[in-house]
RNA sequence: UGCGGGGUAGAGCAGUGGCAGCUCGUGUGGCUCAUAACCACAAGGUCGCAGGUUCGAGUCCUGCCCCCGCGACCA
């Protein structure tokens, strides 16, 4: 029927996965399981990591690894936390893949109408081995703060893209919501910022400097600069230019980034397209970041997270609903174990679980496990569902939640076991009935942000008959 | 300094002109099917400050204070 592709970024692989990794894998994943469930037949889920570039070279030094050893296995570390998270993308790509590297060559020829070369002329520390702003210098007389030494000036011969003269393109597909930029507070900045005029930016850095990179189509002194190709991988993942998903899943429905990288997303990687005759994506979704403690995750600080440690107590869906409820989704958000494990108690444990648990202990108790038949629930979900279409996760459960609170509503306005006291057992189906058939909608909202919990509930009501939960579906933890 | 975002109950947030709301936390009461869970009610705010527009202002305008981003060839 319908097609839909969805990337994440590419998480650069010079480090190990935290959480602000993982909320993102989160976000992509419930859209694309949304769509999926809204009826999306072709699904394309696109992650990966970006593989190139000094960083990467430089911690591999440090680590007297080669680079490519570094990012196998820094690479790994984000498979596998996919896994944990239970996210279900179809496709993985690294920058280090053979396939990409030679399509992103392509790519490169087929926009070198808009790539010239020229000199940079730049400020450079040799103590730092890096250039700084001019205006970062002047702040500081044009000595390095760090060395106590003036400024060098440098020059390097780079390749440089014609970013500018797609300005007005950009600008115009955002006004018109073509290219639609969410939250509209991320929008506005990259307006003002296009306003302003974009500059063309350099592409590529010699390879004496920096060896650890795609070589440049027929110039064997300079190497790819990464955020450039590694921008790519949107459509190299696809097969561009001949493969056949390329021409069929092209242009992304939805690219999920986070709020440092908006100028790539919404001003190069556009730029590229443009020049490559391509459509932009239709949405992109541009999240906060999730502070620790309320303070930017930092390892000096020693406040990080680790995502396996909270998913090995509480289970990747409880995660997965923290990040997706508590953390709000036009903003930063914060983590920290109290309010994770309140979340936890209190919303999963006593008003979700023991919801379920409550209606299965009572169709055991009266009704010796059988529901009988199941009314169609008739519930409004418009509000859900336009809050997933608008990226707005945190109201979609707040609407799912809504519900679950209903149900609770539900059995103590009508006291289930007083009706059996008084021996009404056809009243006392229906409204168990009722119940079952709430906790069902539920489960099948709850899908795209808890797929194992969804399941479970399915499954304990499965043709009319209860099955037991062996364990709760949110064991309590003390704290 | 330039651009952008924000300052509303103890905490986290919603609320763009019409009697200040939600969740958590707190207090009181109710219920007993359930994971000592659930339900109801209540307390708690001079909506950053000062002016202005208006019959009426968290909400619009002006000035100011404070916090956070961006303005990096670090990804």
């Amino acid at each position: 029927m319908s097609k839909f592709y969805i990337n994440t970024s590419i998480p650069y692989a010079n480090g190990a996965p935290h959480i602000g990794h993982a909320i993102e894998f989160v976000y992509a994943d419930v859209l694309a399981r949304f769509a999926r469930q809204s009826g999306a037949t072709d699904v394309v889920f696109a992650t990966g990591t970006d593989e190139h570039g000094s960083k990467i070279a430089e911690k591999a030094l440090e680590q007297k690894i080669t680079p490519q050893e570094l990012v196998d296995k820094n690479s790994q570390a984000f498979k596998d936390l996919l896994k944990q998270l239970n996210i279900s993308n179809n496709r993985f790509i690294r920058t280090t893949d053979k396939g990409h590297e030679e399509r992103s060559q392509i790519i490169w020829k087929n926009i070198s109408k808009d790539i010239y070369k020229n000199k940079y002329m730049g400020l450079y520390c040799v103590g730092c081995e890096e250039f700084v702003t001019e205006t970062f210098a002047k702040e500081h007389n044009y000595i390095c703060p760090n060395h106590n030494r003036p400024y060098d000036k440098i020059e390097e011969e780079n390749y440089f893209f014609s970013l500018s003269k797609y300005t007005e393109q950009i600008k115009e597909a955002i006004n018109s919501g073509s290219f639609k930029i969410i939250p509209d507070t991320k929008k506005n900045e990259i307006v003002s910022l296009l306003n302003e005029g974009l500059e063309d930016i350099s592409i590529s850095r010699p390879v004496d400097k920096l060896a650890w990179g795609i070589a440049v189509p027929g110039d064997k002194t300079q190497v790819m600069y990464v955020w450039f190709e590694a921008l790519m991988n949107y459509i190299t993942v696809l097969g561009y230019p001949e493969h056949e998903d390329f021409k069929k899943y092209w242009p992304a429905d939805v690219q999920v980034i986070g709020k440092d990288i908006i100028r790539f997303h919404a001003a190069i990687w556009p730029g590229i397209l443009l020049a490559l005759g391509l459509e932009l994506p239709a949405i992109l979704y541009v999240h906060g970041f999730v502070n620790v403690d309320g303070q930017k995750m930092s390892k000096s600080l020693g406040n990080g997270v680790e995502p396996h440690e909270i998913i090995d107590t509480y289970g990747a869906d409880a995660f997965r609903y923290y990040l997706m409820r508590h953390i709000p989704s036009y903003n930063d958000g914060d983590f920290t174990w109290d309010k994770f494990e309140a979340a936890y108690n209190n919303e999963l444990a006593n008003e979700l679980g023991n919801a379920v648990s409550r209606v299965v202990a009572m169709v055991e108790k009266y009704q010796d496990g059988i529901v009988g038949e199941i009314p169609e629930s008739e519930h409004d979900t418009f509000q859900y569902r336009d809050a997933i279409t608008h990226c707005r996760f945190d109201r979609a459960l707040d609407e799912v939640w809504e519900q679950v609170r209903g149900i609770n509503q539900y059995i103590d306005t009508e006291k289930p076991w007083a009706i059996a006291k008084e021996g009404d057992a056809e009243h006392l189906r229906e409204v168990l009935a009722y119940a079952v058939s709430c906790l069902l909608e539920i489960a099948e909202m709850l899908e795209p942000f808890m797929p194992e919990t969804a399941i479970k509930i399915q499954n304990c009501f499965k043709e009319g008959l209860v099955a037991p939960l062996e364990h709760s579906l949110f064991p309590k933890k003390e704290a």
